[in-house]
Parts: structure tokens; sequence; C-alpha cells
DNA sequence: CTTTCCTTTTTACAATGTAAGGGAAGCATA
DNA sequence: TATGCTTCCCTTACATTGTAAAAAGGAAAG
């Protein structure tokens, strides 16, 4: 007989949804999205390509599959805190959990984009919106308004960054950069004042504070 | 003698940038980002793939072409919009705008893959962004404000739907989702009363008239 | 030993983006 | 007219991707 190999110990052979899953995300988390190839997993793995395909439907499954992963992180993240107690303190409980998942988000900084093309709801994803109803409930809310909380939110209650444009404007150094200025001085003259005062702004905390802030305010 | 094409006729021999990103907006209508490959485009203009390459470096430019023309489609598209005139009807030219945006949005479906995946900022954004911040302005509020207030829009700024989840969990049709059903039901009960709450609700307008309420209270 | 089932590998193919170089047509210069 | 240069497009070719099909290995059951 031979010796149970001891369950916590990543044995090679055996391959496992699980184990390809874990390896996918540290994969992603390593070399970026692109990196995430089938044969390349596979390498990782130290196995062929096609041996991922009999415990993985296809590439958009493994995508599913690690979508849920991070969700289920950010769910282990957040369990141990306490669950809205009173009709008070619903916004600190959002804003803690929001904060949570924003630190999963940033381990995996490819996962904004898979969670966002997918199309299905996965069993995480519901579960972690269930709690932010819990929230919404303790705060005495009906589930119209809660309807709506969620879609002010949006993907931000998963504690996506979205930062939707690079400061630099198109892949310039600092050769072009003084005729574009005055062009950009005489197109869109506000940007520059509003650049000029962003600048010392600190790079993140603040904005997520504020959009705390403002669904503080909604209601 | 032949007769001169006249010039608005889209002739087949002059390939140009602008020829080659308006077929690909078409074609991306048509058939989703799928179809928009470099072969099927130079089809679509009856052209060979790499005669594209003359006009466009490679297909990361073309798709920062194809998002700079949707946002000039959404400039257009609010050109006739009244500048804000007063400090008070600021909601209202947001409000229209994005409303606007939104409509564009619908006709390229598309578009919030292709702009959420840009990275740099083309001038066309930039000059939308610029007329947000005209109308912070004529509110009479600070740069810093202006800015929270774009970070607290985000994309919806640009008339993002986002839905972020499918109404259907999975792929199942009616069989399984009795038990599934069930386990729900243990599972995330609030979601259950949530859904049937929100189930007369109508689709889209409403959301989006909320999410300009919101801004409307912040301030 | 044979048969069966579970898991992995072998081989192969189609679709994609794109590098490299080849031409054809028009225009300029000698 | 002849030569060469520029502009624009095409031919060929290749590496990388996801994945279908089927065979091979091995353990367990008969």
């Amino acid at each position: 007989m031979t010796a149970e190999t001891p369950p916590e110990t990543i044995a090679r052979s055996p391959l496992s949804r699980e184990r390809i899953l874990a390896a996918a995300v540290t994969l992603a988390d390593e070399g970026g999205l692109d990196a995430l190839t089938m044969r390349g997993l596979a390498d990782a793995l130290e196995v062929e390509a096609m041996s991922l395909y009999y415990h993985v439907a296809n590439k958009e499954a493994l995508l599913d599959g690690i979508a849920e992963v991070v969700v289920e992180e950010i769910l282990e993240e957040i369990a141990d805190l306490p669950g809205a107690s009173g009709p008070e303190d619903w916004k600190q409980s959002m804003k803690s959990r929001i904060l949570r998942a924003r630190q999963v988000m940033l381990r995996h900084k490819w996962a904004p984009w898979v969670l966002e093309s997918r199309t299905t709801m996965n069993g995480a994803v519901l579960r972690y919106f269930h709690g932010f109803l819990e929230i919404f409930r303790a705060g005495e809310m009906s589930y119209d308004l809660a309807h709506h909380a969620m879609h002010a939110l949006g993907s931000r209650a998963l504690g996506f960054s979205q930062e939707l444009f690079d400061p630099t404007p198109g892949s310039d150094d600092e050769a072009v950069s003084d005729e574009l200025f005055a062009q950009m001085a005489a197109e869109v003259p506000l940007f520059i004042e509003f650049m000029q005062e962003i600048a010392h702004d600190d790079p993140e905390d603040q904005t997520l504070g504020w959009c705390d802030d403002q669904s503080e305010f909604e209601f």
C-alpha cells in the first residue's frame, strides 16, 4: 500500500481543477493576463497543455474559475468583519468591505479585467453581494433603494480602481511636449489648470475615501 | 476616358486610416469585437490584410483609433447642447451629456471594452472631459471638487452601462433551476426577495435617472 | 491475463497578428 | 526618354494561440 500523500502537500501528478486555478492565478499575478496561456499554465504545472482540458472545459471556463477564486479570496478577507449590527453603522460596514476587496484586487491586478469580462455570476459573487444586501437591510432601506445603491456603487463594490486614463497623454516623452502643451492650452485650457491643481493630491486613498463619503451623502 | 469617381463615393482603391477605422467600427457593430480581425477587416475593405499596416501601426493602434472615433461621435452628439449657462443647471447639463454619450454607446456595444482597455487618453476624450470641467466650473466648484466628482462618476461619464452581471446565474435553463433555487434560498435568502422586489423595475433608464439624482444629492 | 475506466500525452489544425520583402504605379530629375 | 524615388499594396511566411481527436499509460476490477 502506498503511503497516502498528505492532503496539504501539493503533489505533482494529481492534477485537479483547484491546482490548475491556483497556478493560473499566480501565473497571472506574475506575468499579467497575457502570460496566462494554456501552454504556459501547463508548463508551470509541469504538464502538457491538453491535460488541462480534462479538468477545465476551455479557457473561458478557466477564466470563470479564477474569477471565482478571486471573489472567494475577498470573502475570506471580509469573513471576520462584524455583520452590520445597528442601522447606523452600515456605512462603515460597507467601507471596510470595499477596502478589503480593494486589497485583494491590488494583489491581482488582472482581476478587474477578468471579472468584467465574465457574463455569468458565480456563487462567490452572489454571496458577496448578499453580504451587501444584509448591510442595506440593516440600514433599514428598501430593496428598491438597495438596488439603486448597488447600481450607484457599480463595480466599485468589488474594489475596482478604474483609473480610466493614464496621466500621460500619448507615448510622447518630453520632446514634443512643448508644442503639445501649447496646443492643449489652446484647446483645453481648463484641463491645464485642473492638472496643476490636482497634482498635489495623494494618489488613491483620498479618492476612495471620497467615494465612500459620496454614498454617505446620498441617503 | 474613365469618369472621375465623385469624391464622396467611398472609392475602392484608396485606402486610408479613416476608411479603415470606419470599416472597423461597422464590423465590430455587426459582429462584435471578436469579428474585428485584421483579415476580416481587410476582407470588408476588399483588400489584403497586410495592406492595413501601411495606415495603422498594428491592431492596438487600430483599437486606439476606433476608441477615438467613438468619443468623437459622442462629441458630435453633444455639440448642439448649450454650454452650462448658470451655476444652477450644471446637473441638467451633465445629465444630458451623459444620456447622449449613452446613446452612442448603445450603438456600439463593444465600445466600453475598447475604451477600458486603452491606456492612453486620446484628444477626443480630453475634449470630452474638458466639457465636464467647464460645467463644473460653471457650477462654481473648485478643481479639487471637480476631481472628486470625476472619480465619483467614473466611467459613467462616458455612458457606460456596466451591467456587471447577467440576470441569469449560469447557463442553466429551467431544468436544474429548482434545486438551484432551493440552494439559493438557503445560502442567499435576501437575494431572492431582492430579485422579486426588483423584478418589476424598468430595465435601464430609471437606473440612470437615479445615478443622476445621486450626483445631485452629493453637492 | 484481460477488460474497463480514469488521466495524460501525442499529433494536428485553424485562426490570429505581423515581420520581410517584392512589386506596380506615379512623379521627379537627369 | 531613361532613371530612380516615393507611395501604396500584395505575397509569402512564421510564431503563437486555443483546442479537436485519438492514442497511450496505468490502476482497478473481473
